[in-house]
DNA sequence: ACCTGAACACCGTTCAAGT
DNA sequence: ACCTGAACACCGTTCAAGT
């Protein structure tokens, strides 16, 4: 047996996976501009060289930090097995599927920029895609048009989330600030955004994103297809 | 009259909009990763200092720059005045709005996820958002429903270039890597990407685009409101 | 008011040396 | 195979000195 100082010092070893994790946390905890490669390694204990054993690079490691992140989405039920129509209905996978962004979003506040705007290689990133595209094949659409729809949802779904983080840094979260900011505009170039001042600074991303969820879904439902 | 050895030679003065125009540039040229003060500061024959009396910092600059780009959008014409219903329909000006967002998009490839990603305190970041309740108010939907609308619009704007940005790295313009990409995956775990390959592959922003822009303008136009 | 060089405290990563 | 310290070529920004 090898010796392991590292197991017997009651330190796990170093790894990929632990290295992500690490990187993960401190997003989440100090945000995206301070993460280093220095900074994960004194986090882990270890040098920063040490890193580059399990990652060779950080463009490479925030790749992976994107593609654990979409990889533990919870996309939901794959759907109805055999006799298609069997099962959820269409509608209802779109909406877990679209939710299941938005979960991530909740769940990793810090970290979703940074996963929507990464390029995920690896093929669990196409996991929300290959559901998108079921559940539009199995609602009778034909494969061009799913492959549409699939974009279509996922555009929103993308958009939803990078929206409401710009809007929630805008209103800063300091209603004073904010309402300051509504003071400098000039009514006559901007009265609809004066008048509905109050309506604006409402933060409530929950209703505002099933009101544009309902109108993907009811929009799709409404298209002509090959059957029902 | 002062001396200006700065003109004398050719070269002019030194201003926060010369840098934010350099650093556009120089992302548009090598990318948002390459960018540094000390690259814009050598691009304009000047010291690194001598930016920094006219930008508070880099944070600052870059917020500049998203500022700039978004101000700059060609939001469409206001929409009929006096009148309601007067002029082009909304749904129209809705399009022309969305459409604008994909001009940045192509104006400006390189500098969509930092536009899209940081925040715009300046008054010129809210043209867009005022058009947008100013088209839902003239359609006929209350306060409450026209500020919902005008996110659900943005979100899908905003989401439809990230996807687009996104799916354009992972498909790499090098259609080789990306067809492999493809072999690689299970049929049995991503039947209908397998299947779909070759819509997945084909690239066509604009009709893809436009689909989804279909989906939302007529899911709104279907929404129940005071008056048509 | 604007420009500047030197200096400081950070980066990511290469390399050679260790076990 | 994995860990590591020293070193290199970069960063952004402070400060004090110039005009």
């Amino acid at each position: 047996m090898p010796r392991r100082p590292e197991i017997e010092a009651g330190r796990a070893a170093l790894s990929r996976d632990r290295i992500i994790g690490a990187a993960i946390d401190l997003i989440e905890r100090e945000g995206e501009a301070t993460l280093s490669m220095r900074r994960i390694a004194t986090e882990l204990g270890v040098a920063v060289m040490s890193l580059y054993n399990h990652v060779p690079n950080k463009d490479a490691l925030l790749d992976g930090v994107a593609e654990r992140i979409i990889g533990g989405m919870e996309v939901g039920e794959v759907g109805p097995v055999g006799v298609r129509g069997e099962g959820v209905h269409w509608t209802e996978r779109a909406r877990a599927l679209i939710r299941a962004y938005r979960k991530v979003a909740h769940d990793y506040p810090r970290c979703v920029t940074l996963v929507l705007t990464r390029k995920i290689d690896a093929p669990s990133g196409m996991r929300p895609v290959e559901h998108a595209l079921a559940l539009a094949e199995d609602a009778g659409f034909d494969g061009e048009t799913s492959v549409r729809i699939m974009r279509a949802l996922l555009a929103y779904a993308i958009g939803a989330q990078m929206r409401e983080v710009g809007a929630a840094k805008l209103l800063d979260y300091l209603p004073k600030a904010a309402a300051e900011r509504f003071d400098r505009l000039d009514p006559a170039e901007f009265p609809h955004v004066v008048s509905f001042q109050d309506q604006l600074m409402r933060h409530d991303p929950e209703t505002d994103f099933e009101f544009g969820l309902d109108l993907m879904i009811s929009a799709l439902d409404a298209l002509p297809r090959r059957q029902g």
